[in-house]
DNA sequence: CGACCTTTTGATTGGCGTCAAAATCTGTGG
DNA sequence: CCACAGATTTTGACGCCAATCAAAAGGTCG
């Protein structure tokens, strides 16, 4: 839950330093306007890694793009499993699919220190009544998140635990260098890797033993090298074809209405 | 793909006679703008019952709304293994999440004999620009089909099989009810299934050998009766109770934007 | 009636889970 | 700089849920 602790200034983030706005909501309002865009947004906050954002059903009055960091949005079952439905990475919007009651359905965590640019709904409303290029940009987003969302039920229902693995790791590392450029090290392929390995399992419907024995296969064939909350791809193409993985997906969000 | 022989006069699906209009892409819009909204239809198609619309990966330049019958959304996988993405029902609005390519990244097949109503991209856009009523009814729509899509993540990679075909049979079973009433006979229970075993099957990533079982254990318990796609649940407290399947996410789509 | 599809049943196999414990890493404070 | 607690990764033995293979039974339609 968000307290009096989580905001901070806007200042310490104005969108003229944006590094991801050209991916977020406002990716396709021109800079010019970037006063107006700001104006609407209500708060900055920051979280420390392991805060929890968000309570699973609890009701909720904003929605929020991710700055810098990384969240993981996430459902218990009775059986106390956990299923990560999503990572969230910056740039990305969160906030949306809520239920009948207006009461959004998974938990938010933070997964690493992160920052969110927080919009209560009366401004989205707002926004989207005012501005139809941030309509339009909203739709895209959710229809490329959508994309992504059914590629994880394709995983889930067919893949093995060798191939669902590897589509995780390809797919979070390819986003991790698009969306996350600072975690990421362009001159040795290593990235910072928000998830261990018992969230992967939890990504992944897999027990971390497995995912344990399904990595130290990867690492024998010498395609990747990997430790705590550390991954470097080394054959990106075989790890992409045990993946099934298109790097199409993961590019910049189709602009479907311009 | 859609040929000469899938298009009908527009006049045989005109909107005033339209029973699922208050769940579609128009639910928001007054009925006395209705020749507004119907302006916008660019075709209506039928379709017969093991069809296929599009194919996985193609180029595509339109979006639809479903008004009778059922279609599934699928992918295959190299081993040839097939998934089922979702379950379309009347009101249902399909043809986004396209890649950056803007290909579709699913296949589409009339499960039953279907018709759609069809909108040209241009003619998307221009709704979305000049009525902001259906920008706003879209993303709703959009974001409580990500809410369904997330509970399939759920369903696939934490619960059992039992579980999982329980959830499937109340989902489907639901939406039955609430979006094709023709196809539900309110005195007896019983509906029309549009899915087979095998289908359920590739819904859920299991083999329609295991889907049986499960299936005759819940008539065993006489929590349902069915056959060839009939389904009756007879105890919708106690699957529901094995599924964690929650009648809320059925309900009208939220209506956040108003 | 015969071809075909779908459902049902049985026997066997295997991928991943479960349980348990050791090894390694990380941060903290004395 | 080391000691220590806690988190994460790694390894091993064993068990089970759902897959696989195979075939029979029942429904549907031309």
């Amino acid at each position: 839950m968000i307290t009096e602790n989580n905001i901070a200034h806007s200042k310490t983030a104005d969108c003229s330093q944006c590094t991801i706005r050209s991916r977020s909501l406002f990716g396709t309002v021109d800079e010019s306007k970037m006063r107006m865009t700001q104006k609407y947004r209500d708060k900055y906050c920051r979280f420390s890694a392991g805060e929890v954002i968000h309570n699973e059903r609890d009701s909720i009055d904003y929605a929020f793009t991710l700055r810098t960091g990384c969240l993981i949005l996430y459902n218990y079952l009775d059986s106390g499993e956990r299923q990560i439905l999503r990572v969230v990475l910056p740039g990305d919007f969160v906030g949306f699919s809520r239920n009948n009651k207006g009461e959004l359905l998974y938990s938010i965590k933070a997964e690493t220190d992160s920052g969110i640019c927080l919009f209560f709904d009366d401004n989205v409303t707002k926004m989207i009544n005012e501005n139809s290029e941030i309509a339009k940009r909203l739709i895209d987003l959710q229809s490329h998140e959508m994309s992504l969302c059914q590629q994880r039920v394709l995983n889930l229902g067919q893949k093995n635990a060798t191939e669902s693995v590897a589509y995780l790791i390809m797919e979070l590392y390819s986003r991790i260098r698009v969306q996350s450029p600072d975690d990421f090290n362009f001159a040795t392929g290593e990235a910072f890797f928000p998830l261990n390995q018992a969230d992967m399992g939890d990504a992944l419907g897999l027990t971390k033993v497995h995912v344990n024995r399904v990595i130290a296969g990867f690492k024998e064939q010498g395609l990747l090298t990997c430790g705590r909350k550390k991954m470097r791809v080394i054959d990106e193409e075989s790890l992409s074809d045990i993946a099934q993985f298109d790097i199409d997906l993961i590019e910049e969000p189709f602009r479907q209405f311009i």
